[in-house]
DNA sequence: GCTTGACTTGGAGTAAACTCCAGATATTAC
DNA sequence: GTAATATCTGGAGTTTACTCCAAGTCAAGC
């Protein structure tokens, strides 16, 4: 699979893509005998979870850390398990707030819609008035 | 109460608050004789909207748009609605996946919790065959 | 009344995360 | 085979949202 493919499936530039690699989020992609990167469906993998936790408001750095981690093998196993528990804490807090300003916002759109109503009432009364 | 109550109050620093007030997210604060802020209830009032609105992700641009509209009076409370509510659904969406991205974490973390169970017995076993 | 610390402004500087560009090489269509 | 299109790299530029700075005014303690 080359870039523009990916960058087709998963709605990142074929930029970003290059960048994330170049700043170590996901492992040196696969390439062919020119050179070209051949996502293979493993490169791909790992393109789609950095979009996913980048979505999900996770760090470049953070990431770059977790994959750093990742290839130091089964001695990092704890530090990684370590990482993604404090990020899911931090999402779950965030999750939190955000959904506590979903319903803020459901709350003030029904007051616009009631006040819109009001509104209309009013100069419907200062129309018939004249 | 003074600029400096203010950003402790809310946890914004002192250059977000005026930076806010600069670029029109909340209206003008209040001053006094001499000149500095001295901000009304109303004042703090629109502080912790907008530090709400932005921890939820709505942009600058948005919120700016939102309280010029706000200034412009009744015959905006259409849009304003609308805008609110294209907003509601946006931060809906983003909760929808943040959710799913949660999920993922916390089953990742479950399968390295297994993965270290599994690491630490192959250790042992190591040992004890020597 | 003077020093120390807080507040003011306009504008410059910074961090994070891309995004774009130039110049070179590779692939595809005709 | 050649033109048009895609990819490559290193590095510069951009956007968003602050954050800091200088130079001046204001306020509180002694």
């Amino acid at each position: 699979m080359n870039i523009s493919q990916v960058s087709k499936k998963y709605g990142l530039s074929v930029d970003t893509l290059r960048y994330y690699e170049k700043e170590g989020l996901i492992p040196p992609v696969h390439r062919n005998e020119s050179g070209l990167r051949d996502y293979t469906e493993q490169d791909c993998g790992w393109v789609e979870f950095i979009k996913c936790m980048r979505a999900a408001g996770l760090s470049i750095d953070t990431l770059r850390e977790y994959i750093t981690l990742y290839f130091k093998g089964n001695r990092t196993l704890q530090k990684r398990k370590n990482l993604l528990i404090a990020e899911r804490d931090k999402l779950q807090a965030r999750l939190k707030e955000m959904q506590g300003t979903l319903e803020r916002l459901d709350y003030k759109i029904r007051v616009y819609e009631e006040k819109i109503v009001q509104c209309e009432k009013e100069l419907l009364k200062k129309r018939k008035s004249k």
